[in-house]
DNA sequence: GTGAAAGCGCTAACAA
DNA sequence: TTGTTAGCGCTTTCAC
């Protein structure tokens, strides 16, 4: 500790997330800290719990221990934190989600096109009137403008292709689990008799809702057709295997760690901002 | 930074786990961080990726900064990690695993009575041949350590109960996912026909095989019988629901936590040694 | 090459 | 109360 004190230079990067028990930012994770620690850094990872306040005590208390990198993983970044962190000129790279400007570096994909893709793909395989069920994260601005720009592109390609009114379920428990999928699924059979494809935003409620298809003697995909997004290990095992969004997950770290480790050698980074492809994975329940 | 050197003191506990992307650390880093968050501590988690080297430079870089407090979960922590951390007279929580003698306070249960409960409720519920499918981890000692007292309580079931030979399936994968359990259910229905029953050390894998059976039309339980370990989500919401072993996750996080901010506050903690009790819930499967 | 000295940015103890 | 000073344990620099 001294010892940064003294040459006002640490080997150790904090990468921030809003939830540890979230298995959307375990693998990104990963390969954040696969990279790092190739290069010779440390990392640690601090967690929000999806609180403004918790994320400011945070940055303030890492900040301090003048970290050589910064890596935000779909956190709120308030203007207050925003200012503290450009401040303190650790070089940052945000991840998915950013508010207004970017601080500095951003790997991102479209949110939009994840809308778009997957609605396209099921009005292509024939389907009429998809449905699209999503989490409602209001904890934060970023996290609001992600799903804007999900619903928005799923719109969109409702509107192109002709399937009717678009359908939205919002739930605000946060990240939906597998259970959150099944009442969804309940949902829309009893009361939207027309739908014949479901996209969730997630590959746990999508299987969630797989179960009660099968509870109910719903056939999928003749019955209904559901998709999912993030090709977790469950999609490729669930019966039947699952239409998903692959996002890169472990890319996305990769990346971010990679451009951060190549501005702390003090080379010249191209382009601040990646996005990075998402990919439509056909399998058996559309 | 340089008021934590004067002052010789912080309010940030780091947590040290060996992969972000096992679920299983997940829920009980988020107990830890909700105990810790209400006393005023911050925490601070680092990853190993299950590698000694990584653990030691992790832990040297910590104790420099001198954390108020140290949870290890699951760590393999080597003589000389043990003795940097003795000697940093930092207050420690271990989790599950410990290797020799813990080196202060000890959240756990009995790996033994995992083995041994299941087992005998299997045996209790009809089965005559039970089958144990199990990860090897060769990583550390504390995890062959915690393989092999399950696997002795299992044997020692086994014998008391009269199910014949013990059976005993390892793969060296590390953590079990969902499609390596497919895998093992196949080899066991394929070489071991004889066999009612599999304990699977995992919800995950436990959950692959049931798609497995559900592939080769295999009906569970009256073909076979198949129970999990963890209740995960996904034990009550897959079809047929699963048998399963219940380990309070979260409440060993807020445990271990309690305990730390107990001595940080400088109370007695009443036992430096606290082992939960763990219980078997019945579903469908078995 | 080796050794001494200054100082990183704060806290804590003491003096005014 | 407020102001001052020593010093936490290192790195860095500069003199030898």
């Amino acid at each position: 500790m001294a010892g940064s004190l003294s040459s006002k230079r640490t080997r150790v990067v904090v990468t921030i997330i809003p939830s540890v028990a979230n298995s959307l930012f375990a693998e990104t994770v990963q390969g954040v800290s696969e990279v790092l620690a190739e290069a010779g850094y440390q990392m640690l990872i601090g967690n929000t719990h999806y609180d403004g306040e918790e994320e400011g005590s945070l940055v303030r208390t890492l900040l301090s221990w003048r970290p050589a990198g910064l890596i935000l993983a779909g956190v709120e970044c308030s203007a207050t934190i925003a200012a503290m962190i450009s401040r303190a000129s650790v070089p940052t790279v945000e991840l998915w989600d950013y508010v207004g400007r970017p601080l500095d570096m951003v790997v991102s994909y479209s949110q939009y096109r994840i809308g778009w893709e997957m609605t396209r793909h099921l009005a292509e395989r024939g389907y009429r009137r998809v449905a699209l069920v999503c989490g409602v994260f209001t904890h934060s601005d970023g996290a609001r403008a992600r799903i804007r720009d999900r619903e928005h592109g799923y719109r969109d390609a409702v509107r192109k292709f002709g399937l009717g009114e678009p359908l939205i379920l919002r739930s605000d428990e946060g990240p939906l689990g597998m259970s959150a999928g099944a009442r969804a699924l309940a949902v829309v059979v009893e009361r939207h008799p027309d739908v014949d494809a479901v996209f969730f935003l997630s590959d746990f409620p999508a299987a969630g809702a797989l179960f009660e298809c099968r509870r109910r003697d719903l056939p999928v995909p003749d019955g209904i057709a559901i998709a999912g997004w993030g090709d977790y290990e469950i999609a490729s095992q669930v019966v039947p295997m699952l239409t998903t969004v692959r996002v890169p997950r472990l890319e996305i770290g990769r990346k971010a760690a990679e451009m951060l480790v190549q501005r702390l050698r003090g080379e010249e980074v191209g382009r601040a901002a990646v996005e990075l492809d998402i990919e439509i994975v056909q399998r058996d329940s559309t």
